[in-house]
DNA sequence: ATGTCGTGGACGCCACGA
């Protein structure tokens, strides 16, 4: 099985980016963040055309996630038990069976800066998505999680440790919390970047940074024992070019 | 790094989020 994962900025903006990426790179689920759409204005007829059912949990204006599947999606759940919210639980997690493989799309919250409420509502999101997932595990199945989870997991994945310093993304309480989560039964799917060492998959629009590679790695997988990983890359040729998202898909084989 | 995007509401700009 070949799984993808793409925070791509709007749906409704990268869809004529993203018909011939699945064209090129034909995956066989792909899960998709901050689509940035309603559930009724996600373009199911371009999908469909393009050899993929979906399953989406959107609300319009943020956030957003979805699965595109050409391998069958049963047991859509939208959302998971005790989500947190701010106040309310936003669409940021979807999980589908697709061709026997649990698989959950997720956009962690930002968290903004480490004294923001947003931060707490981060950690908190963190640690009930660490019990949901904990729960799929025991069903004795196999699990793939993936998305944007807003954390870099260690100083190697930002690309100036000391710019970093007392913002998000990078602190202890989330880097345990993401050390949390692989504790539930996951292994960190590190992903083989496709020119220089750091395997960063954004790059923030401003300031020339792609170009410059000043990059973060805060798009992960996680893959449950149970699941055989035989590569995984970074396919930043995805982020180059006339409108891109401001994040690469991770693309892995499994099995 | 703070140099750009995307969104929606009211508009050819602004406020917000990232």
């Amino acid at each position: 099985m070949r799984l993808a994962t793409w925070n791509v900025n709007s749906l409704k903006m990268r869809l004529p980016r993203l018909v011939p990426w699945l064209a090129d790179k034909q995956p066989d689920v792909l899960l998709l963040q901050e689509t940035k759409l309603a559930d009724a204005a996600i373009p199911t007829a371009e999908i469909k055309e393009a050899g993929y059912e979906v399953a989406t949990h959107g609300d319009g204006r943020w956030n957003g996630v979805a699965i595109l599947s050409r391998i069958g999606i049963e047991d859509v759940v939208r959302g998971f038990a005790a989500e947190p919210g701010f106040p309310d639980p936003e669409t940021r997690a979807i999980s589908a069976t697709c061709g026997g493989l649990r698989v959950w799309s997720v956009y962690v919250p930002n968290g903004r800066e480490p004294d923001s409420p947003h931060y707490a509502y981060k950690l908190s999101w963190l640690a009930a998505l660490r019990d949901a997932l904990a729960a799929d595990l025991a069903m004795g199945q196999p699990v793939v999680v993936a998305g944007d989870f807003n954390v870099a997991p260690t100083d190697a994945d930002v690309w100036d440790p000391k710019a970093f310093a007392g913002s998000t993304h990078v602190t202890a309480p989330e880097r345990e919390a993401l050390a949390r989560i692989l504790a539930a039964g996951f292994t960190d799917v590190v992903p083989t970047p496709m020119k220089g060492p750091h395997p960063f998959t954004y790059w923030d629009y401003r300031a020339g940074m792609f170009h410059q590679n000043m990059g973060m790695r805060i798009d992960l997988v996680y893959a449950s024992a149970g699941v055989t990983v035989r590569s995984a890359y970074i396919d930043r040729e995805a982020r180059k070019g006339k409108g891109p998202s401001d994040h690469a898909p991770v693309v892995v084989e499994l099995t």
